[in-house]
DNA sequence: TCTGGGGTCCTAGGACCC
DNA sequence: TCTGGGGTCCTAGGACCC
């Protein structure tokens, strides 16, 4: 790792109990009073609580009902209004440009900035007064938000510095003061430590940054690992010279959802499955993204949690494609016991559809296709690994008449859709036990056997067949 | 009436290719 | 034709962050 920086460049920047600050902003009703934003359901957690809650003992992902049970009467239990939030965010943000060239927005309220390129005394008088500027304006702009900041010579002593006089505070940790700071506190101060690397770090007596630093680099690698490891054993050192980063590239979308009560009727569950789907289609169009793999997510009655993935032969950023991917995955889960969560995930992110396709192994016959079957124009113009020429890929979609997606009936193998089409053949992915040797069939273009199908109705498992279904 | 929803990164094993 | 190492892709799960 690098060495540390030698001047204090980084800044974290922290709005204040943001989801209730605006809440008690805009209902002056609710300013000095108890406010919990997040989830009202039964199964809901605390997003944010407002100081005056945080004196009872409400915090950020507690279960509502928990905070219900320690707040008193009057305080007020809300959902999130979280294009309100965005919008005061993006003010902030709009501000935090304009104080630095290099912004990291972390989420909806936390961000980082780097001043190297700021013409800012870095004393820590100076960075103060440019900080109480800095929170001036943000409260002028955003009618009365508070934030908190924390300058320092990295990301990690910035953001440990903006939790150390909140509300409102501007905390500087000058250079050479790092290790200081950082060795009386808890473990999970550093970053990457959270609930299970304390408890096992708690396990062997290390409760301290500074007790952590006293652990050699051989036994954190032996114990969590070479990257968490090394990471640990360089953190508890202050030595973080991660750069602040303006634009990161989006690399999955998902969509979830917890029910009030467990599900167990897969009929039920398949609603709420192309539901979720629908929602997570309709964010890949509005980002123009295209996804390969889809992940379906499935949280049982006691929150074990299991995925199951996929991977297409195109991106994809149909609701119907993605729909049907997913119900293949769950028919392959054992629900019967109660779900709790269900939810659906895009990853393999291009901004094309088809743009993978070229790149695409046989190996991605996961169904076992007849030894021989020639993949569609694609693959079948070279050596798997080969790329077509590229105008091949562009058109396979509509080439032929077939749609990826679409519905087919074969007159052998019965009813299936189309996994990819070229210019000579169409491939077919079945479902039905009528499809030996494998579920992917290849066939020309112009095969008579093959037709148009409507959508089937969902097949549901035969009770006991979900579990041997893939 | 325990434990949201949206992400990121890492690990580990197997398949497959060279 | 018994023996191997490296690289990539894929899947599943876990930890962490806000």
């Amino acid at each position: 790792m690098a060495p540390v920086r030698s001047r204090a460049r980084v800044v974290h920047l922290d709005l204040d109990a943001f989801f209730a600050a605006v809440e008690q902003r805009d209902k002056p009703s609710l300013r000095g009073r108890p406010v919990v934003v997040g989830g009202i359901g039964a199964r809901g957690v605390v997003s944010t609580a407002s100081y005056e809650a945080r004196r009872y003992g409400a915090r950020s992902a507690m279960p509502t009902h928990e905070a219900r049970r320690l707040c008193p009467p009057g305080t007020a239990f809300l959902h999130g209004r979280y294009d309100a939030y965005r919008a005061s965010s993006a003010v902030v943000m709009e501000l935090l440009h304009e104080a630095s060239p290099l912004v990291q927005q972390v989420s909806v309220d936390e961000a980082y900035l780097d001043l190297t390129d700021v013409g800012v005394d870095d004393s820590p008088e100076g960075l103060r007064a440019w900080g109480e500027e800095l929170l001036q304006r943000i409260r002028a702009a955003t009618g009365g938000l508070t934030a908190s900041l924390g300058i320092a010579t990295s990301k990690m002593m910035a953001k440990i510095g903006s939790e150390m006089h909140k509300p409102g505070g501007i905390t500087v940790i000058p250079p050479g003061q790092e290790q200081a700071v950082l060795e009386p506190l808890p473990t999970r101060a550093v970053a990457g430590v959270g609930p299970a690397t304390a408890a096992r770090l708690h396990s062997f007596g290390v409760e301290t940054v500074g007790d952590l630093a006293r652990v050699s680099l051989e036994d954190l690698v032996a114990i969590f690992g070479q990257a968490h490891g090394r990471g640990l054993y360089e953190l508890a050192r202050a030595r973080d010279d991660r750069p602040v980063t303006p634009e990161r590239e989006t690399k999955s979308l998902s969509a979830e959802e917890t029910f009030p009560t467990d599900v167990t009727d897969r009929r039920a569950l398949e609603a709420e499955l192309e539901q979720i789907a629908g929602r997570l289609a309709a964010r890949l169009g509005r980002a123009a993204l295209f996804g390969r793999t889809v992940t379906v997510k499935v949280r049982l009655h006691d929150f074990t949690t299991m995925t199951r993935s996929g991977t297409l032969p195109y991106a994809t950023g149909e609701a119907q494609v993605v729909l049907r991917e997913a119900r293949r995955l769950l028919a392959g889960v054992d629900v019967s016991a109660g779900v709790r969560l269900l939810g659906v995930g895009v990853s393999g992110l291009a901004q094309h559809a088809q743009e993978e396709l070229v790149r695409l192994p046989e190996s991605a016959w996961t169904g076992g296709a007849a030894a021989g079957d020639p993949w569609p124009d694609a693959v079948g113009a070279g050596d798997a690994g080969t790329a077509p020429e590229a105008s091949s890929v562009t058109t396979l979609h509509q080439d032929g008449g077939w749609r990826t997606g679409q519905d087919v009936e074969h007159a052998e193998h019965g009813r299936g859709w189309v996994w990819g089409a070229g210019r000579r053949l169409v491939t077919v992915r079945f479902e039905g036990p009528l499809t030996p040797p494998g579920p992917i069939r290849s066939f020309a273009l112009d095969d008579p056997r093959l037709r148009p199908a409507d959508p089937p109705e969902w097949r549901l498992p035969e009770s006991g067949e979900a579990a041997g279904a893939c």
